[in-house]
DNA sequence: TTTTTATTTAGAATAATTATTGATAAGGCT
DNA sequence: AGCCTTATCAATAATTATTCTAAATAAAAA
């Protein structure tokens, strides 16, 4: 794993980077914090936000936003779009489609420049819809 | 414009939602409460917040949240997505293409319900784009 | 080895937002 | 109209995620 720029590969940020690889789901910075503090007890939490940071910086990790909850970290670095579940609150990756761009989806405003592509996608995740009552359920 | 569920369009409401309307622009509530306070000098940050928070409650306006960035508001309801500009950090509102649905650019969780579906394009608006210089400039 | 630069840490600081509380006002009912 | 319930407002306090500061440490460069 590579930082360039002159940054360092540290233990620290090395076990913050383990910690995401290990599990594919979507920790805050504080679950980060609190899975690397197992093995690295001394660790802080500004520690953790300055590695996630570092790390999400050189394109290790990504750093996911839902709405205005704490910031999620995810390494998985393949194109893809998150589904929240509007009842759990977990969050999935969904693939992107071949094919998928900005373009097909939306009307861009004229002599834009598309950096990247953020799809989100809200709604009820498969376990909390097979949790329902079966005349609530609904399937896509 | 109705609430329902027993909420009263007072006269704060009214205010911050006209405020809302008249320009197609992004505000965050705080520049929503300094336009509001111009006309209705003695309301305060609080309640803009608790206008925005119960108009959107009800559908009547959307709220944006682009990345940890302060929430932003907008009164436009039909179906569209949000490019950012990374430069200047300006939202434009960018409509939907027609029969764009989540399961055309993502391969859903097989048993997920869909709610809603966020796009969100990051990149360089038309604006910063023509200010850059020729030789650094690509258009798409 | 000396110097420089990057990093970690604990704790303080910041900023957006939410919760609390007491006062005010609107609606429904008799 | 008068009474009761509920909603709302505004000020302030509180919360929470995140960033900044400063001092200590450690690695790289010279």
């Amino acid at each position: 794993m590579k930082l360039g720029d002159g940054h360092r590969m540290t233990p620290q940020r090395r076990e913050v980077y383990e910690v995401l690889m290990e599990h594919q789901d979507h920790p805050t910075a504080t679950e980060v914090f609190m899975r690397v503090k197992e093995r690295m007890p001394a660790i802080s939490l500004a520690t953790v936000y300055n590695c996630l940071d570092t790390l999400s910086g050189a394109g290790c990790i990504i750093q996911v936003n839902v709405d205005r909850e704490p910031s999620r970290y995810c390494g998985n670095l393949s194109p893809h779009g998150h589904f929240h579940c509007d009842e759990c609150g977990s969050v999935l990756d969904v693939p992107l489609k071949e094919g998928a761009e900005a373009s097909k989806a939306v009307k861009l405003p004229r002599g834009a420049v598309v950096e990247r592509l953020e799809v989100a996608v809200r709604g009820h995740c498969p376990e909390c819809v097979r949790e329902m009552k079966p005349e609530q359920a609904q399937s896509s």
